[in-house]
DNA sequence: GGGATTGTCAAGTGAATACTTAAGTATTGT
DNA sequence: ACAATACTTAAGTATTCACTTGACAATCCC
């Protein structure tokens, strides 16, 4: 499985701040380097560079140093843990609905 | 609409926290008072309450106090507008691997 | 009414976070 | 060689976080 699970917690925090989002969003467009990610956002390389990390540690981007220039960019499967884990809570409670709702219906029926 | 968008920060920050990772995984399963909800984590019921306020501010859950006890249920769209998030950035870097897929395809071939 | 249950509120505490600054280290272009 | 570029690292700081304690309120049951 090309996978480990664990990270949703990860995952998760690291989507929770608003510049991490920004990044990944700015990643989705294509790999661009550390400056370049650092321009449009109001902080410094530095503070950049520790969100990058956090990233890189939750599994949801992936960097590599050519040179003196580290390339930035979206690991694919990066995401799959966190998208796994909500479409089972909405299906579990979707389900507890439906039988709800037919619990429901059946004692409207008689 | 029945989202309000902008609430992405604070549901993935919510998500971020795995007693509140298991509130909402309990609540999956159907509604329960606060006490109940407390009794398998190793916290307080003060702490539970300080995180269900997290998760309703957040839209992922609801609460509604009735005599003395507070019953607590999942907030079925709560999770719809991360859930979309997801998607969106999935669906933009598929795209872009594709297209540079049939670039390395057509360079391949001729 | 009185005691148990269930929740609420307000401080307080220690750890984690998101930053900054400043002083490096490589790498590249001239 | 030298200067500019691009990042790295370490240390410090202010804020936010998760949690506790303890005093309080409301409700239920006898």
């Amino acid at each position: 499985m090309s996978c480990q699970t664990g990270n949703i917690g990860r995952v998760f925090h690291a989507l929770g701040d608003p510049t991490r989002r920004a990044i990944v969003e700015k990643l989705s467009e294509g790999p661009i380097s550390v400056s370049q990610l650092t321009q449009p956002l109001d902080i410094t390389l530095a503070a950049v560079l520790q969100h990058l990390q956090v990233l890189e540690e939750s599994g949801l981007v992936r960097t590599e140093k050519i040179g003196r220039v580290r390339t930035c960019s979206i690991e694919p499967g990066g995401l799959s843990a966190a998208e796994k884990w909500i479409r089972d809570r909405r299906t579990l409670w979707e389900r507890r609905l439906d039988r709800l709702g037919e619990l429901l219906a059946e004692s409207g029926e008689e």
